[in-house]
DNA sequence: ATATTTAACTAACACTTGTTAGTTTGATTG
DNA sequence: CAATCAAACTAACAAGTGTTAGTTAAATAT
């Protein structure tokens, strides 16, 4: 239908010049640069720079959406929940670290799709809210303050862009099981 | 010596300002209009865009270098030296939500002082290693990777600006010490 | 071979950017 | 009262902004 393997590469570099500068900072002659082309050529691709912030977010946040959605589905426990969210967190961030910089730091620049990126995340949050509330009912998890619980777990793996590309020594599932042993039980002896 | 009233109201609304739409994407009109005068009447006080970044970001920096120096030249245990830094962090957030925004996303967009900038952090993400480390040797933290450790207290503490506004129901005390005691104990019962 | 498509180009646009120069106004100080 | 000074103003600048229009050249499909 469509030429995707181009416009993709459009959106792939700019993903990661939007992690380097912002959003804001890149220009689309630095973007063009980045490809080796001219700035009006990227237009034969994309429609807009909003488009291409909007790719970016927008299915990324999609995809955190579906994860959560399969997770709560599940009979699991509500650590072993923890564990597949934190799971969730590594794996996409993994993929797309560039991406996720945007989705953390530049969302504020989408204009039409905003109030839809904001659906998606608050109902992402409640989502993770309500199992670590099942937590507590189930009596699996310390009966502390909710919020702040939820948000510095979050917190973590919301940052988990900025240092998964340092730490390629480590592999996703070991990753994935030192940090949800640190969320989980701390750092205490 | 100097007018440094009417400067750092320009500074203080600035940051506000960088927090809502990030540095790159506010203009000098913007924040003339803000401070209800014209663009070119902020130079009667600041000498540049550049300088407003600057002002805010290296004196949080300076101010995080010599709390963290005052925690490790202490004879506390190191949870209790992890205590005072959560204090530290949620002491100097509160203070300051909006310039703590610049400091995390715009700090790219110093540019004579990036370098100082970047030594300053360095330093404290040294130090903060430490901590740990002597922590692990002292046996009072559990022997898991430091950088995990570190990293994922570190991006906890580095959102508190999100979330310190909207949780205007703690106080600074309670606030710290339940996050404390969920980056250090958890969140298993 | 011809027609279509893909993907680049040049040139230009209307607007916005940070910043400078020079001026005016009202309050404070000698 | 005269002089100074802080803090605003208008006008303008050169450079950079996202984007459009129209064109060209090579590859692909008919």
């Amino acid at each position: 239908m469509k030429q995707e393997t181009r416009k993709e590469e459009i959106i792939k570099t700019a993903a990661r010049l939007f992690k380097e500068k912002g959003y804001s900072a890149v220009t689309m002659r630095d973007l063009a640069k980045a490809m080796g082309i001219k700035a009006a050529s990227l237009y034969n691709h994309i429609n807009s720079k909003q488009e291409i912030l909007k790719e970016i977010i927008i299915s990324l946040a999609e995809e955190f959406t579906s994860g959560i959605n399969v997770i709560k589905s599940s009979d699991k426990s509500s650590i072993e929940k923890l564990n597949e969210i934190v799971a969730l967190h590594v794996s996409i961030t993994s993929k797309n670290t560039y991406g996720m910089a945007s989705l953390n730091n530049d969302w504020m620049h989408l204009e039409e799709q905003l109030p839809y990126y904001l659906e998606l995340r608050s109902n992402y949050e409640n989502e993770f809210r309500n199992i670590l509330k099942e937590g507590i009912q189930k009596n699996e998890i310390i009966n502390s303050d909710v919020e702040v619980m939820l948000f510095s777990i979050l917190s973590t793996l919301r940052s988990l862009y900025l240092w998964i590309p340092k730490k390629e020594d480590l592999n996703s599932e070991e990753l994935t099981s030192h940090l949800s042993s640190i969320l989980i039980n701390g750092i205490n002896k």
